[in-house]
DNA sequence: AATGAATGAGTCTTCATTCAT
DNA sequence: AATGAATGAAGACTCATTCAT
């Protein structure tokens, strides 16, 4: 606990908050309208100390989706671990589980989720590094592999019908932005939300099909 | 066929030829690098032109994603007709054509369907005027309309069991937007494509439960 | 009256229909807003038409100051005529029949004597050609005299005491654009117009060193 | 005189740097050819630079009459003092003092008199904030009412014949800004330059009818 | 004479990024 | 590590003017 630690401390702490500053400007300007030296005032850090962390204004933004992924694989594992130990007694609670982590994680970070979206675009609207590619990918590969160990072990205990869980995962996660996606869009224009309830009609049908 | 009519095919062919090398400019470069300057070049007009008919760079971008909305009213009315004179003879059929209906969309302007991805993501990335919004969600608002009135149809001639066909109807179009955003990604990584079967492999689950 | 005429007419109508119209939006919008699209449209004639009367935007805006100052010549030669056939009595007379030149003239055409000012500043805004700082020199030029005849006349026949008539006129001239400058401008800020009042002090002073 | 001492004088060259630069500029080409490039240029700085301190073009220009209207509330001030303190012993010292304190300020920024002319002319070549009218209408205001206490002054002090000093006032600006314009204009085209004369000129009307 | 589609030179302005302190 | 003044490349957009019909 010495001068180090605190110092590191220090520079999380900076890092975070130029993170939340990033995160409500780039949210409530858009990307377009978003500046560094709005971040920064926001922040309370010149504009320097920004560029000291993230090495361009696209990598900033693209890192906010970092924190919904890496909940996602804390979450995903958590529920392996439920399922593992015998906790979950049919189909239903499978997927009623994983509906449940999916659907909290845009509880959780609906933001994070939205430049995930983004993020699939490829990049029309960014110049994105090698390097930030790469972390993404793992990440996004890490939480794939987990989902389909979960699947694959739900058939193996015939909690679940026999399923491709490569396809059924990525069916998923397919629907899972996708919805977000509509929705969002219908509740700009209508302000009736119905994300919620779409995706668990859509759980249904995934439910009928290998849970009952 | 006078003076007149021939000057209107000339305008007609000249925005054709604009929205052609944008489309190129934007789908080679991103949105992001591509300049008017470069589409002039490409369209072997003055920046000027493309100013006359469209008001800006977003404006001539997003409208690009038009052409896709449009086939797709068309062929799901023509997909309705076929239903409505009793040519399709199984629920299986009804959702196999539901497929092709999205799938033909795809190949037939994957561009505008990344566009319309795009456009769902909000304005983080473009200042859309009104016009534009409503031009844009009124054609959307008459496709779901017509997507609905099938289901109901189809419903009701007893080729399908009973649903929510406003849900349904969200359902698969978010599952087609979404596939396409994730398996598009995938390949960009894997370079295997994989959009169809996912695509084959969620309709399997409607085709589960509402064709049998 | 045959059809040269009738279409000599035609002509000078539309020229006219320009020049209003041009009032119209330069006034409205100011000059830098103003745009030849908008007068075209106003005129109810083409873009092209207007370049076929007037060579440039700038010498569309500059002629609009020459009614004011034809009709300024027109109002001073009648003075004189005034004048001359020993109708005035009193220097009181001269210098109030003066006034009420000046002053009618930007009665007449208040926004022909803006642009006026606006030509006094030289050419930071315009590039004149030749041509009309000739047509304008010429004519400013018959005013000037004109004025100083009228002066010298009245001199002569002991209505005004003795002064330099060409210190005088412009003494006169660059008080009435001076007054109508400054006030026009608090006018805008107060909604006060002084404008007549300043004037008629301004005379006042005139009218005792000259008249009495 | 720490860092933070020589930072601010640096900061206030650059910006007297690029007004100079500017000024220069803008009366060599005309307001109309004149282009930020080449004021970058000229005061060697970049363009963002220019922009950092001033917002438009148009403000630029139009602050370029600041240092003037500031000159000549100095000297009016310096000028009430010489009147407070009793030493003009004639309405003639009067009338003359105000003559040279007006010409001076010609003297001294003969391009700031210019663009407070233009300024007076309203909008119609600029887009002004209202921060910017605000700036000038205070400056203004403060010069005209140091002005009036000038001359109730004199009239208290019995150097001057009583008069309505606000309308004295805005007689004698609005004869040097009409005479400055008139005599310019005319020096343009004759070469010949009247505007002292013609100024001294105006000046011995109001001595004869307030100082005799 | 009248049109109006097409032109493209011309410029302002923005803002991510750098770097001396 | 932090600053923030300075940079300057980059590009959208305007609109007076032309000219084929």
């Amino acid at each position: 606990m010495g001068t180090k630690s605190r110092r590191l401390r220090e520079k999380e702490n900076r890092i975070n908050e130029i993170r939340a500053a990033a995160k409500k400007v780039f949210f409530e300007k858009g990307y377009k309208h978003a500046t560094i030296d709005e971040i920064a005032a926001e922040a309370e850090v010149s504009k320097g100390t920004i560029y000291l962390y993230f090495k361009t204004k696209d990598e900033l933004y693209i890192y906010l989706m970092m924190p919904a992924l890496e909940e996602l694989g804390r979450r995903i594992l958590l529920f392996e671990e439920t399922l593992t130990k015998g906790n979950l007694h049919s189909g239903h609670e499978v997927v009623r589980g994983l509906l449940e982590v999916l659907w909290g994680i845009y509880e959780y970070d609906p933001e994070g989720i939205r430049i995930v979206q983004v993020f699939y675009q490829g990049e029309p609207f960014f110049d994105l590094s090698e390097e930030v590619l790469k972390v993404f990918n793992d990440r996004a590969k890490t939480n794939f592999e987990i989902c389909r160990r979960v699947i694959d072990k739900a058939v193996e205990m015939n909690l679940l019908r026999k399923v491709d869980s490569v396809k059924l995962v990525d069916m998923v996660w397919a629907m899972f932005i996708g919805i977000i996606q509509l929705e969002e869009a219908k509740l700009r224009v209508t302000k009736k939300n119905h994300i919620f309830s779409t995706y668990e009609f859509a759980f249904s049908f995934i439910d009928k099909c290998l849970a009952e």
